[in-house]
Parts: C-alpha cells; sequence; structure tokens
DNA sequence: TATTTGATACGAATAGAATCGTAAGAATGA
DNA sequence: TCATTCTTACGATTCTATTCGTATCAAATA
C-alpha cells in the first residue's frame, strides 16, 4: 500500500480499463468481463487485483465479504504516461507526428474531424 | 531467426530507436547512445541485440569481425501496433480522444497547428 | 445441521525480460 | 612474438510478471 509513480503492467491496465469503464467492481464482475476476449483463471484475476491494491494503483472496499474495488490510477494520468513514452520512443518526440498517424490510420467520421478542427481553432487563440 | 508478428519489449524499443535514427549501427555505437540516458553493461545490449537477431527484429551483417546491425521492423509498422494497442486498452477505441489528448497536453507550435489542420483538410476532401 | 458454493489469502511454479560474468578468438600495437 | 584490447558467444543469475493450486472461511442452501 505505498505511493510511488507507478507504471501499470499490461495485464494491470487490462483489468483498469473495466474499472475505468464500470466504476466500483468485484474481483467476478473483472474477471467475467475479461474472459470474454482472454483465457485466465478466477484466482489470476483475483490476485493481479490484490497486487493492485498493495500498489496502490485501486482501493479497495471490504465492509462486506465480497470486496470492491475502484480505480485510484485515473485514466487521463495514464493516457498521459503512455503518450509521453510513446511519443518520445516512437514519434522522435513529437506530438504532430502522432496525431498524423493516428490521423491517417485509424479513419474518424467527418463530425470528429471537425471537432478536432474546432479544438485547433480553439487552440490557436491562445 | 524465425518470423512472427512480434512485439517488442521496452528494452527493444530503446535499441530500435536508435538503429531506426542511424541505420546501420554496430553494438558499440547502440551502446554508446543508450549510455547517455541509461545505466547497462555493453554485454547486456549485445545480448539483447543477439536476441532481437533471433527473433527477426534486426539484419545483420557479419561480413567483418565487427558486425552491424539494422532494424527490419519498420518504425511505421511498429508505431501503428502500439497506436492500436493504445486506443483499445486506454482511448475507449476513439483515436480522436487520443488525438485531442495529444493536442492539448503535449504542445506543439502555431506551424504544426496549421499542418494539422491542412492534413484534416485532405482527408475531408476524401 | 450438514453440505455446497463462492469468496479471499497466499505460496509456489512458470515464463519472460534484463543483466552480467567469463571464455575465446581476432586485431592491434609494443 | 607477446600483451593488450575489442569483439562475439553463451550460460547463469536476477528480477518481475503472470498463472495457478490449495487452504480457509463465510454465506447460502438442502
Amino acid at each position: 500500500m505505498n505511493n510511488k509513480p507507478l507504471k501499470p503492467t499490461e495485464s494491470e491496465l487490462e483489468i483498469l480499463r473495466v474499472l475505468w469503464d464500470r466504476g466500483e467492481v468485484t474481483v467476478r464482475q473483472v474477471h467475467e468481463e475479461l474472459s470474454k476476449t482472454k483465457e485466465a483463471g478466477y484466482t489470476t484475476t483475483l490476485k493481479l487485483m490484490q497486487i493492485m491494491h498493495e500498489k496502490g494503483t485501486v482501493k479497495r472496499d471490504e465492509s462486506s465479504k465480497t470486496h470492491k474495488y475502484t480505480a485510484l490510477l485515473s485514466r487521463e494520468h495514464t493516457q498521459k504516461q503512455f503518450m509521453g513514452k510513446m511519443i518520445d520512443t516512437l514519434f522522435q518526440g513529437s506530438s504532430t507526428q502522432l496525431v498524423m498517424q493516428a490521423l491517417v490510420y485509424h479513419r474518424t467520421t467527418e463530425e470528429e474531424l471537425e471537432q478536432i478542427q474546432q479544438m485547433i481553432e480553439n487552440l490557436k487563440k491562445q
């Protein structure tokens, strides 16, 4: 239960994704969710969540026998963390390059493009 | 020396970054480069590059005693690979969200913003 | 009450990544 | 030639992440 600027592992990220989407959940709920796409035993998920609790990545409500978990690490913070790393090692430090890649290869709707344009206009005004 | 859709590890990425930037290089050159920011022995870098060679991530020119390495995995391919993963697990499948994050938190110059606008206009025309 | 079910805790096994020490050979230079 | 230096090869160790089996307890149920 200590606090450090920790970087979640691959498996932890998968669990966090569920926590972020659904808020407070039980191990079983997480496990059910992950089972859809992944093969892993229940105790594996349990253990991982216990470890995350030790690390301080999640908090745990132990008031009832079946514990409830909530993310402590925010999605935004984690996004920034991974984006930064990614821009550095893969995009030569240029976030613009990353943006271009995203726009070209991961196609977006007209509406979304306009949404982005809007945001850029706002950024330019500052 | 087999061929699979492999995902480079953290350390492999650091090495790849050097290969991508500089083209054909020796282990010593890579190690020199990495030493600037990282603490690791020469044989560690060597071993990693040998493993990458086994995996087929890099190719190796053995014609002289001091081998020369070149990346086989392209930067673009790897960018796409990591971006995809990232969009899925961190941005709820929305590349637009990722783009917004990048623009807001990793500040870009006015020129770059205009460059992006230009690109969006082009995308819209299609 | 006795049994079954479902939960946590936890140690241990497994796997993979990263690090390093040492050996051996080639090239270099004294 | 002999010693030093640089290089590769490679096994072994360490470290961390992941997975799972088993014990234990509480709650639900027959």
